[in-house]
DNA sequence: GGATCATTTCTCACTCAGTGGAAACTGTTT
DNA sequence: AAACAGTTTCCACTGAGTGAGAAATGATCC
């Protein structure tokens, strides 16, 4: 009847962690039953925990009784490589400034693209990426730059697995991405015409970090306009050499929180 | 010797988030043993909780061996408070695009401002707020214009607490107080002179939802501009009518997951 | 009104995940 | 080589956690 019957190797950390995990993708509010469905907690555990949450302020229910993740939560999180946020911001902020165009800011997390920070203002965009989101390294040009300048047992481990395409134009032959990514070398910036998502086109330069490359700026133009995008090249040229200067002296990992290190190419097996 | 001499009431959920809370506060990496210290959990156990939570990515080690928060749980984070954060980003980014003043958009929080988004250029003027944190209601000009057009219950329970100054300048008188927040309403608008910190000035106009005040737009200035303050009064109030309509069509607790609702205005009490 | 379905909340006996003091280990300083 | 600070491992004990089922709650329909 009752009693536990539970399976060995969960912990209640796990399933904790599991809870909020639901809401990393998700965009609306949930009922107990979906996040107990998405995260494989069974439901009155689910029930209690999240409870638990919602009084730590970390998850919140609505009035309809949709449970959503807490301010308290985001508030915390907000300390997360603080350091290099705050740093930058200024510098994207001019960016769009005198460009005004969607300014973006991205590191490599595993193999993907996690966009740190961006600037845009009302003009409407296609817009693919969100601040806290992520998109394969080889579709945006922020990540064709930060593949471009990474380690070569990076790139080739990238390169070695299957590349999925988002929209039609996206790259996605191992073979001609290699040539693309020494271009990208040889020219010292990354373009892309509308591989994430149709009506928008992208160019991101790196910002390098110790002779590493540390992130990579970059603007998201729509396509009618793609053909200015080039004569941007020199501001974000600047921007970067002004990121590089004011990050030099921070030690890269409390930039980040050694996020960027090299065992998180493919995602964390388990154990 | 070893074994269960636990003390009762304590679950493991509430040891994982005391040790997340305690990076609510500290800006650097800390040891093992600090964050035992600081959450209250023995040793041992934040150990293998603090190994848990690192596996998962919600905090991360660098290479010196301190700890800190993981950019997992910033990206999760980042759906917390979403729709309210994307629909007002561009008005702030205009906000400030219009002025050049740091321009900034807060909610009540409790009985403090919580400063959700924040765009200002490489311009240097003293800053005491950052997106994620908190400031009094009362010291600051967005904290007024939230307890100005707040429930009358909200404002005397606020006034009936002792209000602390943070700087020499800062209001603490409760009646003078009261009238100072009549004449927000009468005016329309909050202003404060250093009376966060000093060196800066700041404005602030409310911003409207179902009838009811949502949140709060502001601008700070360096002292010295402080008589060209009010220049930009039109300016906020355009912005603040155009965010107005932007969410008047969302439900108050999707935009920021019912964190303003009335019972938090005191900090929740234990039990 | 009340029957039907979906979701949330409560119950409770069982037991293993969690516990934390002590000891071992590692790296750094004197 | 000894003293020190921080980290990691060990392990016997036990109550916090467990989850199926039942009971409450609340929509929705006829």
């Amino acid at each position: 009847m009752a009693g536990g019957n539970r399976v060995p190797g969960s912990t209640v950390t796990s399933k904790v962690l599991a809870i909020m995990e639901v809401f990393e993708t998700s965009r609306r509010a949930l009922s107990l039953t979906e996040i107990s469905e998405a995260s494989g907690v069974p439901l009155s555990t689910t029930h209690r925990l999240v409870n638990e949450l919602i009084e730590w302020g970390m998850l919140s229910r609505g009035s309809t009784g949709g449970v959503q993740l807490g301010l308290r939560l985001w508030a915390i999180a907000q300390n997360a490589g603080r350091q290099l946020r705050d740093t930058a911001r200024p510098f994207v902020q001019d960016l769009f400034s005198l460009t005004g165009e969607t300014s973006q800011l991205a590191v490599r997390d595993g193999n993907m693209a996690l966009y740190i920070d961006r600037v845009y203002g009302s003009k409407r965009v296609p817009r693919a990426s969100r601040v806290g989101g992520r998109l394969p390294l080889h579709a945006t040009a922020v990540g064709k730059v930060i593949l471009a300048y990474s380690e070569d047992w990076v790139t080739d481990a990238y390169l070695s697995q299957p590349l999925a395409p988002i929209t039609g134009h996206t790259h996605v032959n191992p073979g001609r991405l290699r040539t693309e990514l020494a271009q990208v070398r040889a020219r010292g910036y990354a373009a892309t015409q509308e591989e994430v998502i149709l009506g928008a086109c992208s160019i991101a330069v790196p910002v390098f970090h110790t002779g590493r490359i540390g992130c990579s700026i970059g603007l998201v133009v729509a396509s009618t306009n793609a053909g200015a995008m080039l004569r941007h090249l020199p501001v974000l040229q600047g921007i970067s050499q002004r990121i590089e200067a004011s990050t030099a002296h921070i030690p890269l990992e409390t930039l980040l929180g050694s996020l960027t290190s090299g065992e998180l190419l493919q995602p964390p097996h388990s154990e």
